[in-house]
DNA sequence: CTTGCTTACGAGACTCGTAATAATT
DNA sequence: AATTATTACGAGTCTCGTAAGCAAG
């Protein structure tokens, strides 16, 4: 048994049972791979692969339990290696971070502009995609953090962190009647078209939870991943935009009107997720706190040690 | 980076730092050993040992570090081969029990003796031990579970589970005295002398506590690790024997009275120790549910998975 | 008949043991 | 002087890639 075979079984499994794709994800000839597995199901004792004839159809029970721990095992072998990295190489390496549009676009450039400047050797990438798929990244290991609003907490697999707190705003061209109105009511909103995110996205979840629980039916004429589409069709005066208010920018939308609106929708969290079992560089923690000075290296730690608690703030 | 190279560094640190001696223990040459700690060493881009000259002196910073972490890997390749194990042969392996000789000698027989019934082809291993070393010994992995009246809840590598309560008893020659008198008294013990367990054995600890809570002074002639040599002692006169209840045997014993003490002593918690993050095979779980039929595999489950919790019956 | 797994085989790398060397106690 | 780690070297094994074969959809 050794590393190898194990991260060919992974790798199999991770594309579909077929080995011709993990031969080439891990740059090596499909014989070697279908010989290396064959190997170690022949010390195993039993075969992890239910095959038809030439065609590997799907894992046998046992199959299925072992890959739990084969992960584990080379999650722990990663681990190793970046812990070593983070020994003899403290400020090099990589940072991938998993995201949405709104948090790369709003939120994030701050915090990667003084990460940059504080680690200018390491790698940063940003990955971009809607939230499950944020999730997906933290847990596969493709992004070290994931930063969303929606569905990181969901997941088992990950550690979620409350980051920051933020409430949607109401965008309209300037003149429009909402301006005259008081205070702004849901049902007021409701006689207009409305441009928001797309469902799963941005607290777009809290925005549809607000009208429904009051009964009120709105008319969704367009919705996008990216506040700065929404803001473009407001101008153009398709209808009333819903964003997040870090993404109103006064300077910027001078041709936009803002109009308060938290009492009307519940408040989004947006949170940092962190793989559980998986071990962060030195810098991945700073990162982390740059973004929210709240989650110190420190709280993770212990939150990823005990993994029951609850780190609500 | 391989499992070999993995080993040598846990085996050499397990050994107190001896190249040799690890060698020797996982039956290999010494400068085998040497060399793959080397081209670790030279992987990960740190020295995981301090050397001074041509002896290993300490581990580094990193190398302690690392050590954890290398661990876990082993740890989880262990398991890995267990479980395989667990599904290619059901029936056959070993098990090795770790325990004091009160439990090997008085609670386990009926336990072993079911045991070997249902699994005849379990190599089946009784290690004895004081309780420290029964930790020991369960947390190191030499035995796959420990079983003991003390130290066992105070490792926080080892999950300790209550297996079962009992109290002491006190044991005297025919006609002694202490036979005519009343309900038995600590004071009206002490007048004697003691023969009782070993410090930190089968509960001595409560014994202790009892006499020196109520400030009473107790003249222990002679302790044991052993109800038998204890009750040897009673009935030659030296003395008056403090035993677990369960030691005692009516029938076997005629030459010896008994008196109820559960008044006198808090009573005892045998537990059942595993270690945190191992995996146990299917005829373990049965073993320790045979001890402590409330100790399902279920239960067991449920309980190293969520390491914060106390499962106290 | 294309896709995809397995078998066969050979080159090269790696592991491991023995013997010799060197440094520490 | 004895113990213990490192270096040198060679035999044997293992890994991996190419080429060929063969089963399934």
């Amino acid at each position: 048994m050794n590393f190898q075979q194990l991260r060919y079984v992974r790798e199999t499994v991770r594309r579909g049972l077929n080995l011709t794709e993990a031969a080439n994800a891990l740059h090596t000839s499909q014989p070697g791979v279908s010989k290396q597995i064959r190997e170690l199901e022949a010390e195993l004792g039993f075969d992890i692969f239910v095959r038809h004839g030439k065609r590997i159809a799907s894992l046998t029970e046992p199959g299925k339990a072992v890959l739990g721990i084969i992960e584990r095992v080379l999650q722990e072998a990663e681990n190793l290696k970046r812990a070593a990295q983070d020994f003899s190489e403290r400020d090099t390496g990589s940072l991938t971070v998993a995201t949405t549009h709104t948090q790369a676009r709003y939120s994030l450039p701050r915090v990667v502009g003084e990460f940059k400047r504080r680690y200018p050797k390491v790698h940063l990438s940003l990955l971009q995609g809607n939230p499950p798929q944020v999730a997906e990244m933290a847990l596969s290991g493709v992004a070290d953090i994931g930063i969303a609003t929606e569905s990181l907490e969901q997941h088992p697999g990950l550690l979620a962190l409350p980051g920051y707190t933020w409430n949607h705003c109401v965008v309209v061209p300037p003149k429009h009647p909402l301006l005259k109105a008081g205070a702004l009511t849901l049902e007021a909103l409701a006689r207009y078209p409305i441009i928001t995110y797309d469902t799963a996205f941005a607290g777009r979840s809290n925005i549809d939870a607000a009208f429904s629980a009051r009964n009120v039916a709105v008319d969704v004429v367009l919705s996008a991943i990216d506040s700065d589409v929404i803001k473009t069709y407001v101008e153009l005066g398709l209808g009333v935009g819903i964003i997040a208010a870090m993404a109103f920018d006064a300077r910027r939308d001078s041709h936009l009107r803002v109009l308060d609106c938290s009492h009307l929708f519940r408040s989004n969290t947006t949170r940092v997720a962190v793989k559980r079992g998986g071990l962060l560089r030195g810098y991945a923690y700073e990162f982390i706190e740059m973004f929210a000075p709240a989650l110190s290296r420190k709280l993770i730690e212990r939150a990823l040690a005990g993994e029951g608690e609850l780190y609500e703030l």
